[in-house]
DNA sequence: ACCCCAGGTTCCGTAAGGGAACCCCACTTG
DNA sequence: CAAGTGGGGTTCCCTTACGGAACCTGGGGT
């Protein structure tokens, strides 16, 4: 729904909520990530409705996180993941986590994700940029920063 | 909106929508991880409708990211994250990262990350839980897991 | 007895999602 | 060469959810 926009606000969690923050947006990036590029195909994986599918798409790719490329002489298009979309999909792999560790259940988690650098089986453990020791709610401070006006 | 529920669909991306992916829920959790925890001052910070905040409350309490404490003798309440909460706030971290890397502009990152452990501004980075090494998009393959069905 | 909070609840108007039907274009099949 | 097909949308109507403001309630304080 989301009639008050969130991008103005001096917080980058906000702002990306502007751009992926309506509904089906996340799964939209997912099947696109996944292999699952038209519009039918999209359409049919996620059950959504033609009409949203088509605003969706049309503001992922506004927002530069999608690219629209034709794939024959007919007018047939593919939606590819930018730099900025492939970026996003780690956010994705961080929800995907937490789903698997809360809610998944007994019959464990739908997708596994093999890591080429090592060839198992991992999931994406959160770690920070300057140290690599482990970064989670409690193991930083917020402070103000040089766009905090 | 949201009419379609998500939690249903064998996807923990899909999953973790159904209990944050309403508009503001990221939000709220992330102004109660900062520290604004009560109804009259998330609903001030966020300019959110009263009767929204009331129903998205109510949804992370009952899907038990957050817990209503009193706080008072009186009927006030605050609200805290869960375990379950807290570890969503990878999330957040992640979100806000994307939002300070392709959304921030010239005024640099709303918020500044310091690391408990190396005392140093860093942000979050994705790594591999088995090799340590980076997972971002295209390091990793999906394969069908045991929550497939 | 009166007012003042915090923390909601109720009501109404508007905007957004759901679903189905329809449209346009470029082939391709009879 | 007319009819069919299939991708990629657009249009229409209906229902539901949001936004905003007013109202309510229970426990203090003065």
């Amino acid at each position: 729904m989301q009639r008050t926009r969130f991008g103005e606000m001096a917080c980058s969690i906000a702002r990306t909520l502007d751009v992926i923050g309506e509904p089906w947006s996340p799964l939209i990036l997912r099947d696109v990530w996944a292999g699952v590029r038209r519009f039918d195909h999209i359409q049919a994986d996620l059950g959504i409705s033609r009409k949203v599918l088509t605003e969706r798409l049309n503001h992922l790719v506004e927002q530069g996180v999608l690219e629209r490329q034709p794939y024959d002489a007919r007018p047939r298009y593919e939606y590819h993941l930018t730099a900025k979309g492939t970026d996003l999909v780690e956010m994705l792999m961080v929800m995907a986590r937490w789903g698997d560790r809360w809610l998944a259940g007994e019959a464990g988690p739908p997708v596994l994700y093999r890591h080429h650098a090592c060839g198992q089986i991992g999931h994406v453990d959160p770690r920070c940029s300057h140290c690599g020791e482990p970064m989670h709610a409690d193991d930083v401070d917020l402070l103000p920063g040089p766009g905090s006006a």
